[in-house]
DNA sequence: AACAAAATATACCAATCGGTATATTTTGTT
DNA sequence: AACAAAATATACCGATTGGTATATTTTGTT
């Protein structure tokens, strides 16, 4: 056997309260919500887990796996830089709904959550920001040195006020309870792509 | 005498406690974090407010108030549209450090905190951006029927628009603790309001 | 099949939770 | 000053919190 049983457990446990985690925050997530989900008792939970915070990191880093497993999909293959920023703006567009399914958009949920709160968490949230806004850095850095992307523009400062508005469009649809945000997320990014990124 | 003891208390009450359910949500403030702040004993709290969740609600409406009062001073006086949209612009380049002093927006703050646990939280939140928001369209569509703004433009998908880029850079700048975020969004809807909205 | 180790369940802990009943104090009115 | 009413403090409630010690079960190895 490859995997010990506690391994598969763990995992089980993990991907099981990811979403109540994201959903219900960290205080609104009791030991008692872990068990019912799980279906298992604090012994199995206590000796995987060292206590609910490490449970709680373990949640929002398995989310944040799955965000930027589809995310990386979607920016692979062969595109150039503006094909990937547009696949970016497709992504997002459905990302509403992809998020939906447990509980919203961690980076949201635990960026406000753990803010000021858990700095743990804090700092998995901050750092989990700066790998996407990385790849979108990567991808604009590209474009511009292949002639793809005007030459004036700065790729840290567009992958932040991409990234800015991203997470505004999903705050909004989210608290609004209106998909429609999401339609106009990616108008949005398309004519900011077309108008202040694409070399004529 | 004009005010009753139990209006001053209560108002007390809410202002004190407004900054720490903003700053901790609402599962993370307990009842004993709210007789600390005030000095007072759970007879006074519970003399003037029926449970901790209507507390809640007054403490965000506080708030909001707090943040309104600001926002209509901001784009009040002899302007046209566009110098008060770059009021707004300028409202809330500041209003990062403005929030700060009572745990940050409280748009964001409530808006993930209550959403799917608190529906009379979530409620109100909705009706506060729907209020914010629609100052933005009373000011875009004034600015369209004076001809200030472009006649395409529509007035109700911009403030859509701008309020959803403005909670995006708010956000980045809260959970990346970083300031410039606000630079940034003064610079971006400064570039929207000039390639996007005015009538040149 | 026997046995040790690993994993899980049970039973419990003190502390805290939100909330209430009642006692005490403060207040406005006569 | 006396008194009723309003406001606040005290003392308590059952339930739940996160967490642990120990008993039991499951597992892999011989």
């Amino acid at each position: 056997m490859t995997l010990k049983k506690s391994e598969i457990t763990s995992a089980y446990i993990v991907k099981t309260v990811a979403p109540v985690f994201n959903k219900k925050g960290y205080f609104g997530t009791s030991m008692s919500d872990i068990t019912h989900a799980t279906g298992l008792t604090k012994g199995a939970i206590y000796g995987n887990f060292k206590d609910k915070n490490e449970l709680a990191v373990n949640a929002f880093v398995y989310n944040i796996k799955l965000i930027s497993t589809q995310f990386e999909k979607a920016i692979s293959g062969n595109k150039n830089s503006i094909e990937k920023l547009f696949s970016i703006s497709t992504f997002y567009h459905d990302y509403y709904e992809f998020t939906h399914q447990f509980g919203g958009c961690p980076i949201l949920n635990v960026g406000i959550d753990a803010n000021h709160q858990n700095a743990a968490l804090t700092q998995k949230v901050k750092k989990a920001i700066t790998n996407l806004q990385n790849n979108l850095v990567h991808i604009l850095a590209q474009g511009i040195e292949k002639g793809e992307i005007k030459k004036g523009v700065s790729a840290t400062k567009y992958a932040r006020k991409i990234f800015a508005i991203i997470e505004g469009f999903v705050f909004m649809a989210t608290t609004q309870n209106d998909k429609k945000y999401m339609d106009e997320l990616t108008e949005t990014l398309t004519h900011l792509i077309q108008t202040e990124l694409i070399q004529n």
